[in-house]
DNA sequence: CTGAAAGCGCTTACAG
DNA sequence: CTGAAAGCGCTTACAG
């Protein structure tokens, strides 16, 4: 049976509400009861229940992170920044996986908002828009990725994929290339469409055109990078540079290059996106766009310790950092 | 303001103990009561409170998952079985990462516990060990992950990391290698210990010796891999097999194959450990160990519910699934 | 500087 | 089948 206030204060030979005092060091308190104090807390091993307090006080020291798949290699990091700062500052981070399913992600806020969260971080899915703003307020607030939303209890982080798109085309320009196709990947969703976009303004910035039979769509997976290479490179000779949906396809762009006697980057430079482990592990290292996740994730909880902090005030969007990594295929 | 169990009670004309007891499905209650309550909750909208359940209940419906770094990729798919058995039965999962570092874990235990959580899963810190063992109660129990805890309010789940690697060099054996070497990593901790013993234990079981000439260590990444299996071949051309401590290095060897003329896996077999994504992705593909990561999470947390369901009760050690997974490569 | 009382939103015996 | 009361372990005005 653990120690409760009244066990304290009784040890101690003074009121509950002098423990609680001592306890969330606050009001003025003589030095000999709070050593007192003190003393009884350690001889009882006495905890206090968060439990308890988040009762009265409406505030439990948690939050909800809800995202797509811990297991999708793009969220870990994430996840790391969000509780890098959300465990100094006594937060605990429940985790959940929506698996982008509108009606999951429903159940899963309804059970973190049962579990009184103190506010909720979230990679929404597609259509849940109205349901979530109907789930915040400003006492239970919400961080929403990659959706541009502002008002009484959300707010915004934002991922600056086209311009990343954008950086990595124009180091291919900017290396003297114009003949530049693009492994395009065939995901739905905001992402792929982000990335093209990003391609296109690029060349478009520089007066070159968009030719649709350069862009192959396509599984982003190594093989079809791989394949989709050959078919370019032996139909457009002329092509010189590649830029790839992500470094997965990019990986097997350098495949088949190798395959086909193309020196990287003398004969056709490649630059890929995401900037996974592999990147830097082969020959030539993949220069390629790195999202910074673990910012993300960062920014996304202290702007959610800022919103608790504040709850009249709106956020604008924070935009996280995009970089170019250059290394040896570009 | 959101509604709560005397506003429905109110509003449905029936005591507050009436409404609970249809929240909970407890008890019984006429057909026409009942009715009239689920209406009240429809229209107020209202969710029972966990947090003022947990207080009186002492259960929260919540666990702590403490593991060494979500990010590391070995993690997120443990975590994803943990939360696949844990979201459906109602129960919300903190994630903690503990670097490894006893003084935080320590840290994280007191904070989840102080939280009311019901349990714990933990991938304990080394030395970490009897201060968990005073932390943990048949009330808060806690399923730790390799270590041969049992008792009150502790069980354990292992890995059967060394009978992987005997697997993976029977596959060899069974292929009819006699000269197999091994690209051994050089972490350390058990898990490179117990999958050089396996390699040991798996040729000793056959006859065959271990040559220390034959076991080289080196950083377990791809380029690393390649220039051991380089300097290997060349110096020990009667070497038929290679079994590698990890995936990233056995890509590294069947790249050096290539470069070498050596077919794989004619000439030179090569069975990796982990089953990482690309080990499917590369020609040839990989023939490697796969732990059940998966599993091992799913398990777990099923330990961690029967637990909570019999706190008398003790348990033996589960052993998590390990198996060989055929490809190409060997 | 310190205390007694009320209350956070539920569940749990105990009655009827 | 249903209700009134006590209590889970704290904090928060309100007094003194």
């Amino acid at each position: 049976m653990p120690a409760k206030l009244r066990d304290v204060a009784q040890k101690a030979g003074v009121s509950i509400k002098t423990v609680s005092r001592v306890v969330n060091r606050q009001g003025e308190i003589s030095e000999a009861t709070r050593q007192r104090v003190l003393a009884a807390i350690a001889d009882l091993k006495y905890r206090p229940s968060k439990v308890a307090r988040a009762l009265v006080t409406q505030r439990s020291d948690t939050i909800g992170l809800v995202l797509g798949d811990i297991t999708n290699p793009f969220f870990p990091e994430v996840a790391r920044g969000v509780l890098d700062i959300a465990e100094p500052r006594g937060f605990n981070v429940f985790l959940c996986n929506s698996d982008g399913d509108p009606q999951r992600e429903v159940r899963i806020l309804e059970s973190l908002l049962d579990h009184g969260v103190d506010g909720i971080i979230i990679f929404p899915s597609f259509g849940i828009e109205e349901t979530l703003m109907g789930m915040v307020t400003p006492q239970q607030p919400a961080v929403v990725v990659n959706r541009p939303f502002v008002g009484p209890g959300v707010s915004a982080v934002m991922m600056q994929t086209q311009r990343g798109a954008q950086l990595a085309v124009n180091r291919l320009i900017a290396q003297g290339h114009r003949a530049i196709a693009m492994l395009a990947g065939q995901a739905l969703g905001m992402e792929r469409l982000q990335r093209v976009q990003g391609y296109r303004a690029a060349l478009a910035a520089h007066g070159l055109p968009t030719l649709d039979e350069w862009i192959v769509a396509g599984p982003p997976i190594l093989n079809r990078g791989r394949e989709s290479t050959h078919a370019l490179l032996s139909r457009y000779p002329q092509i010189t540079a590649i830029f790839a949906y992500n470094d997965l396809l990019a990986l097997g762009a350098i495949e088949a290059c190798r395959e086909l006697g193309r020196r990287v980057p003398e004969d056709c430079a490649i630059v890929g996106f995401d900037d996974i482990p592999l990147a830097n592990m082969v020959a030539p290292a993949l220069t390629t766009i790195r999202i910074n996740k673990y910012d993300l994730g960062r920014q996304a909880m202290n702007r959610l310790l800022e919103m608790l902090a504040q709850p009249e005030r709106t956020f604008a969007p924070y935009w996280a950092d995009v970089e170019l990594i250059v290394r040896a295929s570009a």
